[in-house]
RNA sequence: GGCUGGGUGGCAGAGUGGUCAUGCAGCGGCCUGCAAAGCCGCGGACGCCGGUUCGAUUCCGACCCCAGCCUCCA
């Protein structure tokens, strides 16, 4: 079975056939570490997450590297704000990155390069560029020379004069061209720096990715992911910058983008005040529903985010689980997922599909009777969630999770007893007062032949 | 204005030239002390207008609408 990607570059849908079956590369854009990470965010870092476990799967070693952005205007901003200095507002926000996403299943990618730990091969890069005569040094900056490089302008489909033509840029006068743009430029003040050949100062932001996933990753990369948004003139730049310090090497193969999170069907914004923020929506939805609402979609396209959605894959879930809960009883050996359902994700990450083929095994858990059959769908679900990265933690955590987190165990389970003891009795009336009782602390059970269920409305 | 990508039932969201998506919600039934969960079943959809076709939600063209990019942005 091959896997389909869906290539900005050609706009098409291709087969993957990675350079080097051994040892497959991938790079995903990741925060600009200066505020806590949104929904947003977390849906590029999903999405490239469930990327990355479908490549494990068809390839023995995949090289995934997803880059903390350490320096950045904005960081300085709020660094000076609080009158710190950059290291302390981005490793507070790097930590709150790391906590937010983990709380969402995604895993740890292999490579984490850092911006700030990379500045020496940034400045060789632009010394390259500058050699090859694609770059010129203008009042301490270094600058791209776009008309250098004629297949600029291929990703964004659109040619030179169309940029310019709706450019809101504003067109600094040392520039040759209002499309070029800074390599490196220079610092002043209290701005963070560094000594190089052209100026104390600083990276442009293209110019890190392209010199950390040159360092980490090679010449040329199988797959680059990031969000819609940085298709330009983020990614333009860095094939530009890329292909010209390679000299003329394909920089990129597969280019992946994944649609925005809207809210109300607008972007999320901070001038809109609708930016929804990982940790407070954590604090009213277990993680695994949240991850459950970015993938229901395919992940091209733009979501709208609710509530609703949300509460939509928090139900799917407790289905799901519920199922796994049934099947407590029967031990099953690691087994594969159906041909079905990788086949859906092998299609460009069709999840909803997917997700179709994972709720039918629900259902065939639920009517099965004999313990063959329990197994293998036990096994199944299992294998699909790991998949997707959900379904990973047992059905009785799931259900007794808190939002709040205080929850006394000990007297749900009395109360349940208390309550099987009037039942013995047939004391219905004592029965269901304490079933009241046990709704008041947010809890509903289910009566089984194997006992009593409880769970956390 | 230019460039991307979309418009499917109450909601979310796949897919297909003619037969079931799937989930959530709703309705009916089974089960249950009663519930809940589970099971069985039901209803309802393909933006608008033309064209191709025996037949189009699916292909083609026009139109309308939505989102993103063209500026920092996942």
């Amino acid at each position: 079975m091959s896997l389909f990607l869906h290539n900005s570059l050609t706009r098409r849908k291709e087969e993957f056939i990675p350079l080097d079956p051994v040892r497959v590369t991938m790079y995903a854009c990741g925060p600009t570490v200066y505020n806590p990470p949104h929904i947003g965010n977390a849906r590029a870092a999903v999405v490239y997450d469930v990327l990355y476990r479908v490549l494990r799967r068809h390839y023995p070693n995949v090289v995934y590297a997803r880059n903390i952005t350490d320096v950045d205007d904005k960081i300085n901003l709020a660094a000076r704000q609080e009158g710190v200095s950059i290291a302390v507002i981005s490793a507070r926000y790097t930590e709150i990155y790391h906590r937010d996403v983990a709380a969402l299943g995604v895993l740890p990618p292999v490579i984490e390069p850092r911006a700030t730990e990379h500045i020496p091969a940034m400045v060789r890069m632009i010394e390259r560029l500058l050699e090859a005569g694609h770059a010129y040094v203008a009042e301490g900056h270094v600058l791209f020379q776009v008309s250098s490089y004629a297949a600029y302008g291929a990703l964004a489909g659109r040619s030179h004069d169309e940029m310019i033509a709706g450019s809101r840029v504003e067109i600094a006068p040392f520039k040759r061209d209002p499309a070029d743009f800074v390599l490196w430029k220079p610092s002043v003040g209290d701005q963070p720096g560094w000594e190089s050949p052209w100026s104390y100062g600083r990276p442009g932001w293209h110019l890190e990715c392209s010199a950390m996933s040159e360092q980490h990753l090679g010449l040329t990369i199988d797959i680059h992911g990031g969000g819609n948004d940085l298709k330009f003139p983020h990614h333009e730049n860095e094939i530009a910058q890329s292909t010209c310090a390679h000299g003329g090497q394909v920089f990129c193969r597969y280019w992946v983008h994944n649609g925005f999170v809207e809210i109300d069907s607008e972007k999320m914004s901070k001038s809109l005040g609708n930016v929804l923020l990982v940790q407070n929506l954590l604090r009213r939805f277990p993680g695994e529903a949240l991850r459950l609402a970015l993938i229901k979609g395919r992940y091209r396209e733009p979501m709208n985010w609710s509530d609703d959605l949300v509460n939509q894959a928090k139900s799917q879930l407790d289905r799901l689980y519920g199922a796994l809960q049934r099947l407590g009883d029967v031990v099953v050996p690691d087994q594969r997922a159906p041909d079905e359902f990788l086949a859906a994700m092998d299609d460009d990450l069709n999840t909803p599909q997917a997700l179709a083929g994972l709720m039918g095994l629900a259902t065939r858990a639920n009517t099965a009777t004999d313990n063959v059959e329990r197994a293998y769908c036990k096994g199944a679900l299992l294998a699909c969630g790991k998949e997707l990265g959900l379904l990973q933690q047992p059905p009785g955590e799931w259900f007794s999770a808190t939002r709040a987190g205080a929850l006394d165990v000990a007297l749900v389970e009395s109360l349940i007893a208390a309550r099987n003891a009037a039942r013995d009795q047939k004391d219905w009336v004592t029965a269901d007062k304490v079933r009241a009782e046990i709704a008041t602390l947010g809890i509903s059970i289910q009566d089984g032949p194997s006992g009593t269920q409880w769970r956390v409305e």
